[in-house]
DNA sequence: TGCTGATCATGA
DNA sequence: TCATGATCAGCA
């Protein structure tokens, strides 16, 4: 599949099959973000300061997730989430991956099985991209996606650590959290600034106003996925 | 305000 | 050098 293919209005059609997304994102691979952001008639920006999702918004299109903001996955009728995850010249990820906000109130009855995180992670497209910032963003270039779920002892981290960090926010321990808490999973602020608050459960289970939180995976449990894969 | 998409930038 | 805590943009 050639860029020149999407020389048609974007976002392009939904993908009908798990199958036909994946060949999509690994047509993708190698080439660079001002090639597609041209092909797409897309303004490209000189740095991601300002413009810090605009990566994950053009492989999007590209793929045709269904746009704007919605607290589902990418492709609902699909069951699978995309991520695009910056990464160094040896494919490390260079950032810590944001995968839902932490719910910090009406948590009664929720558990690791009807968890939105768990949700969101059991499929996942993985889409690394070229992130260095000593790379003219223009030049950067896709690399090759992968298709993933979390294996037992995966989702055996996952659920160890999502089980512990829920636990302090049910005891009203929110605010003692830090982003050293858990293996794999951390929990860190997801807002638009630190003034930003939402409301949560205090240390004597009064209602408290606080920072809103939110789930990110850690650099060394991506980075294995990610080396994994493309050793087989 | 809170969700999506994330990366920035400073202190350790 | 690197991870933590902070922040940016668009939309409903």
């Amino acid at each position: 599949m050639d860029p020149i293919m999407y020389n048609q209005p974007l976002p392009l059609n939904i993908p009908n099959s798990e199958q036909e997304l994946y060949q999509r994102a690994l047509a993708l691979a190698g080439y660079t973000m001002k090639e597609l952001a041209d092909a797409a008639a897309m303004p490209i920006p000189n740095d991601l300061k300002r413009d810090k999702g605009w990566v994950g918004m053009l492989l999007e299109r590209y793929l045709g997730a269904s746009a704007g903001s919605k607290p589902e996955q990418d492709f609902p009728h699909l069951g699978v989430e995309l991520k695009t995850i910056p990464v160094n010249a040896q494919g490390k990820p260079l950032e810590t991956t944001f995968v839902c906000v932490a719910p910090l109130t009406g948590n009664v009855g929720v558990t690791w099985e009807n968890s939105h995180l768990r949700k969101k992670l059991r499929r996942v497209l993985w889409v690394p991209v070229e992130g260095e910032r000593s790379k003219p963003l223009a030049q950067r270039r896709i690399g090759t996606a992968l298709l993933w779920s979390p294996d037992s002892h995966e989702e055996q981290q996952l659920r160890h650590d999502w089980e512990e960090l829920m636990d302090l926010i049910v005891l009203g321990k929110v605010e003692s959290i830090t982003a050293r808490h858990g293996e794999v999973l951390q929990i860190r602020p997801k807002a638009a600034n630190s003034r930003a608050l939402t409301e949560a459960v205090g240390e004597f289970g009064q209602p408290i106003t606080t920072l809103p939180r939110g789930f990110y995976l850690k650099k060394a449990f991506t980075g294995a996925l990610l080396a994994k894969h493309f050793q087989i």
